[in-house]
RNA sequence: GGUCGCAUGGCUCAGCUGGUUAGAGCGUCGCAUUCACAUUGCGAAGGUCCCUGGUUCGAAUCCAGGUGCGACCACCA
């Protein structure tokens, strides 16, 4: 073994390793004996990454968290599947490529045309599929490539089609004309979650619209004016009571219009002028107002971002019909007030073009729809109905609120997309009749709608489409659904999550996952949001390269709790390098101790023994325990505190001079690789191996050791943990007192202990020993000053004794008089209770109730005292 | 406007259901060095646990209010 690690020496290799045995797939394990037929399952899908991306470190943290789980409970024997996959992105992929070929070639897609267009996003596709999938591995994640999905591929495609046909022929799924968002420069309708809303300075116009009109209305974009059809006013407003009702002919800058003054309580009276131009065919709210009134729908912009049908501003852009409104209400006089004010545009969260509200017929999903095969209950309800009765489970809990807040307010779901990249929609016209399949219909002139699918549409299958779905009874589905667990960022649970669960609900009557963990963001180290533009990201790749996938891996988890955003920098992953070192030394030097191969028990010989594998038991306990609750960072922490600061501090030091330790040594440390290895799989893995050892990675979890008799037997006071936790402490307190007493640095200095009747000789006259070591001064005679035989200490030849039964009692002391305050507290608290019920009170006997209350003056009168003597203790 | 989160040594954070002397890593300072490891070891300094009030024998922890950050959602035209 080298003298350091070098991760990169072994990383791929052992990867290899690992892919070639077969163990990523729950059948081979199955088949080989890792795992039982009949066991357990844990199943996860890996959100799948766009093509459009390169890794990064948001990646690193979801293959981090979920790797660890896969491997943990791949190593206590269940089933484990983690399902590899990618995602087509439809508009993101379509715009990445419409860019190139727009920068390489000056072409856009109309130029090439669907058919040739398409076989370019192809070729892009596979290169940056490939790339990515690579970069994956890179992570270590142990996941089941035999199974590997992309959102496009045929499986899925015809998953996605057998859904769409599905939910077409139960209605969820229908066509609609209605207001959607639409991109003008993308060219393509948008579902709200991928509209983005940026403050922006604006102007309110404040403006009427013919001289003959009673009154003014306010609004940012005075052309979509053109194409109001009412007025609403709130209904308490008194200014306006008049004129509800009417209508009124006027002439807007030349257009004529027919408005209708309505009302509506949505209207803020403190607002501009409290009226407000009602543009039913180019805004959500104003074309709910106009459903509810009966209100005409002219729609004035097209979807080229074009005013049509309004006289002279036909043609013209919508915001140079702004400027010629303006001007043109200007030369009438209008215009009244121009007010600047912060307003929220909307925007298209992959271009940034302002999104224009315009009704088109699309379609939809029906997200209230009564459903059948749901109960009589809705999608909507359904999804609901999951969180709030806890069948999924939110990591952290809090985010069960922004789902179901988001869930109560889902409007249905706009999947439609005008753009070429993507599910081509299942649907057949021809004149009017309409098709709704997996194949064309047979015979003549049949035409497939031209749209494309939302992106979520597939991904929201992806739990079951990766399963074999649409065969109800696909092996895999049976086995494998529900999943386990969903690993993701907090940021898209309204996007994905949410989907995933109706879409499952939907096609299996059944939850996706019973998990949900959400991880954070990661923010550079000054706290902020990792971009391109401002260059402050850290590729991990690089990292990877540099220092290792264990060390970056771990970097991700330690310090990085569930919710919170984390903060990351080079300087942290070095550490975890430097770590991974540590560990590779441990075994070096446990190496060359001689070690005995694989011991399934170890007798502890020394008071130090006895210590450090009680530590090792409660490690294994705590780790277990941790991993289970995803607690990975506590997991992580706790133990590198073991590894480092005891095993290697201090019992590897001991271990030098109490000798022989070949044995325990070479126990611990194939205990705490496999507690390690979910963590940092590759320096695991490569130390094991050179253990002589098969595979690490499917070797099997550590469960805590039974304790000998021989140490139960013992009715010591001392524990091996707490008398070796006192040693400690007592070289402290020596070193605390150094001040008052010299002693000649050149002496050494030893140990004895005699903890009760159980312990021998330590150590002796060495100095070497963590702490022992440069001890220049000691204070002698007031350690000895209490002889007692439980701890001694030879200085120089000198005995020095430690009342170590004082110590304890006074920490039995301290418990007893907290069991006993909790007790006290206890029965106060239900005297407190029984008094303060009316019943009680007026049907018990005053006297009864005297005595109770005394009892209560009593209880707290005990309780202080048992306080100030707690307190006295400390 | 609504909702949620955060505030602990110079920095980044742990601290679960209230009870050892409030912890860790990094950083700082001092010391060591043919020893498994300089990607090292030993040690030191450094904290009114944001403020105010409340509950309690006891509060970093629970409650209320305040302050300061941050995030998300939203149809104020």
């Amino acid at each position: 073994m080298d003298k350091v690690y070098e991760p990169q020496k072994y990383e791929d290799e052992i990867y290899k390793k690992w892919e070639e045995s077969g163990f990523f797939n729950p059948d081979v394990c199955v088949e080989k004996g890792i795992c039982k037929k009949d066991a357990k399952t844990f199943s996860i899908v890996l959100p799948p990454p766009n093509i459009t991306d390169k890794l990064h470190l948001g990646h690193v943290v979801m293959v981090a968290i979920t790797d660890i789980l896969a491997r943990f409970y791949r190593m206590k024997g269940r089933r484990v599947l983690w399902i590899p996959g990618t995602d087509h992105a439809a508009l993101a992929s379509q715009n990445v490529v419409e860019k190139k070929l727009l920068k390489e070639k000056n072409q856009t897609r109309h130029d090439l045309g669907r058919k040739k267009f398409l076989v370019e996003v192809w070729q892009f596709v596979n290169k940056t599929q490939a790339t990515i999938i690579h970069q994956l591995k890179k992570t270590g994640a142990s996941l089941d490539w035999s199974r590997e999905a992309f959102t496009l591929d045929e499986r899925r495609q015809e998953a996605v089609k057998g859904m769409f046909a599905d939910m077409y022929n139960e209605g969820v799924i229908y066509r609609g004309y209605r207001i959607v968002n639409w991109c003008p420069r993308c060219h393509t309708t948008l579902s709200d979650d991928e509209v983005e809303h940026e403050e922006k300075d604006a102007k309110l116009y404040t403006f009427s619209y013919a001289k003959d009109f009673p009154f003014a209305i306010s609004t940012t974009r005075p052309e979509t004016k053109l194409g109001d059809t009412a007025i609403a006013v709130n209904p308490k407003d008194e200014r306006y009571k008049k004129y509800v009702g009417k209508s009124y002919q006027v002439d807007f800058c030349g257009v004529p219009l027919t408005i209708k003054v309505i009302t509506d309580n949505g209207v803020d009276i403190d607002f501009g002028t409290g009226a407000l131009g009602v543009t039913p065919a180019h805004s959500m709210v104003d074309y709910e107002m106009a459903q509810k009134n009966g209100i005409e729908i002219k729609k004035i912009i097209n979807e080229e971002g074009k005013l049509v049908g309004v006289g002279k501003f036909s043609g013209l852009s919508v915001t140079e019909a702004r400027e010629a409104v303006l001007i043109d209400l200007d030369k009438r006089e209008l215009l009244e007030k121009e007010e600047d004010i912060k307003n929220n545009l909307a925007v298209c969260s992959r271009c940034d073009t302002p999104i224009e509200p315009l009704p088109s017929k699309q379609w939809f999903v029906a997200v209230d729809k009564k459903l059948k095969r749901l109960g009589g209950k809705s999608l909507k309800d359904k999804a609901i109905e999951a969180a709030v009765s806890g069948k999924i489970k939110f990591v952290p809990e809090r985010f069960t609120k922004r789902y179901l807040d988001w869930m109560k307010n889902l409007h249905d779901w706009c999947i439609s997309r005008q753009i070429w990249f993507g599910h081509q929609i299942p649907v057949w016209y021809k004149g009017e009749d309409v098709f709704v399949g997996i194949e064309a219909p047979r015979g003549e002139g049949w035409e497939q709608d031209s749209d494309v699918l939302d992106t979520w549409f597939s991904s929201g299958m992806w739990t079951f489409s990766t399963l074999g779905y649409p065969d109800l009874k696909a092996g895999d589905l049976k086995s494998y659904h529900p999943t386990q667990l969903l690993e993701t960022g907090y940021e898209i649970i309204t996007l994905w999550v949410s989907r995933m669960v109706m879409m499952s609900l939907f096609a299996l009557q059944e939850i996706p996952f019973k998990n949900v963990y959400l991880h954070g963001m990661v923010l550079d180290k000054n706290g902020k949001k990792m971009s391109k533009s401002k260059g402050n990201g850290i590729d991990p790749l690089e990292m990877i390269a540099k220092y290792g996938t264990d060390a970056t891996r771990m970097s991700l988890i330690v310090g990085n709790t569930p919710g919170n955003d984390t903060r990351m920098s080079e300087e942290k992953i070095a550490d975890f390098r430097n770590f991974a070192n540590k560990l590779w030394n441990i075994a070096r030097f446990v190496d060359s101790q001689k070690s005995v191969k694989s011991l399934k028990s170890v007798k502890p010989k020394t008071l130090s023994d006895k210590w450090v594998l009680a530590r090792l038991n409660e490690i294994i306990k705590e780790v277990t325990e941790n991993i289970e609750k995803f607690n990975f960072s506590l997991a992580g922490e706790q133990l590198r505190d073991f590894t480092w600061n005891e095993l290697a501090d201090w019992y590897l030091e001991i271990s030098k001079i109490e000798k022989d330790k070949g044995e325990i040594l070479n126990y611990i440390l194939e205990t705490i690789l496999k507690l390690w290895h979910p963590f940092m799989p590759f320096v695991t893995e490569t130390i094991w191996a050179n253990m002589e050892h098969d595979m690490l990675m499917v070797s099997k979890w550590p469960t805590v050791i039974a304790r000998s008799p021989q140490t139960t037997k013992q009715s010591s006071s001392l524990t091996a943990v707490s008398s070796f936790a006192i040693i400690q402490n007592i070289i402290t307190s020596i070193r605390s007192l150094r001040a008052d007493y010299k002693i000649d640095p050149a002496k050494k200095l030893g140990v004895a202990i005699s903890a009760g009747k159980m312990v021998g000789l330590l150590m002796e006259n060495v100095d070497v020993v963590k702490g022992l070591a440069r001890l220049e001064d000691c204070s002698i005679e007031r350690l000895a000053a209490k002889p007692v035989d439980s701890v001694g200490f030879v200085v120089d030849g000198v005995e020095v004794f430690v009342d170590l039964s004082g110590v304890v009692d006074l920490k039995k002391e301290k418990f007893r008089l907290q069991t006993e305050i909790a007790e006290v507290k206890k029965y106060a608290d239900s005297l407190e209770k029984k008094l303060a019920n009316k019943d009680f009170v007026s049907r018990a006997p005053a006297s009864v109730v005297e005595a109770e209350k005394k009892k209560l003056v009593e209880a707290r009168l005990k309780l202080e005292k048992l306080g100030e003597q707690l307190k006295s203790l400390k």
